[in-house]
DNA sequence: GATCCACGGGAATACACGGATG
DNA sequence: CATCCGTGTATTCCCGTGGATC
């Protein structure tokens, strides 16, 4: 990131409040480089990636842990921090070289299965995170792109360990998919599929990710909000409550921290009361989906989410929601329809039967409902929108 | 070296049909 | 039966890329 970005994004974090010093920070979809509280099963993820430290491909390991439990987080921080160990030098190094062509080369690579539905994007990701070029993400076909990844790896001593984050999420790319895609590169590549259970017929390894104690996710928050907020606007008896109520899920936790100062700072208040906390947990669905699922949509379905918020559906009918959607923006109403219809499937929205009373004769229509948190949704997507193309770390 | 253009992937859109409902 | 919702899929559109052509 350039200075001036950062400088524009700090100077743009604390418009029009004293609560939020660094949304990053304070952001559920932002991973810090050092995980709070979870060394052992650092420990035991570097134990499975032991033979790495040989110059050997290490032998497929799944992380597995619940929803909120950091699996993500852990694997990211150590990936990067592993990359920059492995391959840091050549990467810092070659911007025109055609870096290491000689000696041994082992990448880190983190493919968001979020981000990730088609072999296209599949290879596009692998091959963006073995490269210091750009990869094309369109304008070339899937074969000439498998063709550049053989070309890049099938040669000896070059490894790569692709984590799959969020591999059994829906219509993500799945792991036995993955390693059909990777067959022609099979003895130069590991994968780590990393999610809430691991693939069907596994062979390998797996590391378990426990969910957050109530006092560990205690700190998890507490890190957070004494880098992200302003001090003093936050005392610790209302961690301890937001911790027991997120129930050991850090994404809520952080979802409801970072919604309480969304609203905080919209207020132009001080601190974060207790009116913003309480509004910004009801916002966190009971049984709903990570904010990062919405996040990862493409331009235009977040805008049509976007709307959505802004509407007020409730007890309106999908073709209704629709075609107001469609009118602020450049989509049809049918098209719109569908992208509903779409995201209730993929249980990114819920949609709730709606009891007619007017309507007489046909089918009986229904409305729909977000399923994530809708202010940090509103708070992130407006500025990713921005600058669509520089956020690509999941 | 500059320009053109065919190609490919993915998004947007259209459309048709099955099913629920009064 | 008429009507409208919900869904699967065919078709069209858009646009970046990279080789062909001049």
């Amino acid at each position: 990131m350039e200075l001036a970005e950062r400088i524009a994004r700090r100077r743009s974090s604390r418009q029009g409040g004293r609560v939020v010093v660094d949304r990053d920070h304070l952001s559920p979809v932002v991973h810090r480089p050092e995980p709070v509280g979870r060394g052992p099963v650092l420990e035991q993820l570097l134990d499975a990636l032991e033979p790495v430290f040989d110059g050997e491909l290490p032998p497929p390991v799944a992380v597995v842990g619940p929803p909120g439990s950091g699996t993500s987080a852990i694997v990211t921080a150590l990936f990067d921090a592993l990359n920059d160990q492995f391959s840091g030098s050549t990467r810092s190094i070659g911007t025109t070289t055609r870096a290491g062509s000689t000696g041994p080369v082992t990448w880190f690579g983190t493919v968001d299965g979020r981000r990730v539905g088609s072999p296209f994007s599949f290879y596009q990701a692998v091959l963006s995170a073995i490269s210091n070029e750009p990869v094309p993400e369109s304008g070339i076909g899937t074969d000439a792109l498998r063709k550049r990844l053989r070309d890049r790896l099938a040669r000896p001593n070059r490894r790569v360990i692709v984590a799959i984050d969020h591999h059994d999420e829906p219509e993500t790319l799945d792991a036995g998919r993955a390693r059909e895609l990777l067959a022609p590169v099979d003895e130069h590549v590991t994968i780590v599929p990393v999610g809430q259970r691991e693939p069907d017929d596994w062979k390998g390894t797996t590391v378990s990710v426990p969910a957050y104690r109530d006092h560990e996710l205690v700190d998890v928050i507490t890190d957070r909000a004494s880098t992200g907020l302003a001090a003093g606007t936050l005392d610790h008896d209302t961690v301890r409550d937001l911790a027991a109520w997120a129930d050991g899920n850090a994404h809520d936790a952080l979802a409801a921290l970072f919604g309480a100062a969304v609203l905080a700072s919209e207020a132009d208040a001080d601190r974060i009361e207790r009116n913003h906390l309480e509004a910004a947990r009801a916002d966190v669905p009971e049984t709903g989906v990570h904010v990062g699922r919405a996040l990862a949509l493409s331009e235009t379905r977040q805008q049509v989410l976007l709307s959505l918020i802004e509407l007020d559906a409730a007890d309106r009918p999908i073709r209704e929601i629709a075609t107001a959607i469609a009118g602020r923006s450049s989509l049809t109403a049918g098209t719109v329809k569908r992208f509903l219809y779409e995201l209730a499937d993929r249980g990114v929205i819920e949609r709730v039967p709606l009891s007619t009373s007017d309507r007489g004769s046909g089918r009986q229509p229904s409305t729909v409902r977000p399923l994530f948190p809708t202010v940090v949704f509103r708070s992130l997507a407006a500025t990713s929108v921005q600058s669509a193309d520089r956020n690509d770390s999941g």
